[in-house]
DNA sequence: GCGAAGTGTTACATTGTGTAGCACTACGTA
DNA sequence: TACGTAGTGCTACACAATGTAACACTTCGC
């Protein structure tokens, strides 16, 4: 089992699944030409770190002509999700609620504020499925 | 500013913070008995995996006699509540509610749970100073 | 003064990530 | 039809983080 969203991702990793996120998919050029100009890659670079990201299941592609078109397998809050998982087992001995306490303690989010978002998640999980929008998904477990 | 939490830790290090909060403190010796009897350790990698945690501010030293009993330096839900901080710019358009959303998507937690948790974590913060156990901390922002 | 317990310093192997070169192929065009 | 160009396949190298440890030095108790 490899799923995606396990394994980390570097830097020039993580720009590369921003851009064919925001875009939905992307070529290598497309890529390249997207990043900061600041530093500008070879081509090659560039098809590592595609080919990188496929391995670790982050990206597939499809061959168009005879280029690859390269798309997301994953949504990147699923993968802030899987991750934010690792940190619960690691970090809150497997407890959500440890976790969240740590954030208002932090303040990363206040405690008024928390409740706010999850009553409003509340809210549109449990309204009429005509206007809701879930993602179709296998579910198991 | 380097603030600890923020540097990421190898499976070892990880573990050798597992004892060290388990039990408040350590010496080198008694994070090598703690640790797995699989693979034993010379106690001097463990005194490398010491000395590079408290590089890393996550723990710090006091000399007793002549050795050295670390302590951490972070709960472990802070540094918990970081590493999340970190995945919801990158991965949340620094919205903490995508993450949320995305964690009940992927279920890693119910929208019915969650709002019992904000709640009692909401009705916690409001309660008289007291009853009130809330960390000692410099408050900025 | 010696041995044990402890620390200081240094090093090496492995792995992940950034960076890229070079060879090969197929398509459009002169 | 032969060639340049756009694209891929494969390989390599350098650097940093991490796991792993040896060896040398110091000091306390006996």
């Amino acid at each position: 089992m490899n799923l995606p969203g396990k394994k980390p991702l570097g830097p020039l990793e993580h720009g590369v699944m921003q851009i064919i996120w925001d875009r939905q998919q992307a070529t290598a050029d497309e890529v390249r030409k997207a990043l900061p100009k600041k530093q500008d890659f070879k081509e090659s670079t560039i098809r590592t770190i595609l080919r990188r990201l496929e391995e670790k299941h982050y990206l597939e592609h499809v061959v168009e002509g005879r280029t690859y078109v390269y798309r997301p397998r994953v949504k990147p809050e699923n993968v802030a999700s899987r991750q934010v998982l690792g940190i619960i087992d690691k970090f809150c001995r497997g407890s959500v609620e440890n976790l969240l306490l740590g954030m208002v303690d932090d303040e990363v989010i206040t405690a008024e504020k928390l409740r706010e978002l999850a009553d409003r998640i509340s809210a549109a999980e449990s309204q009429p499925t005509s206007t809701r929008q879930k993602t179709t998904r296998k579910r198991k477990r």
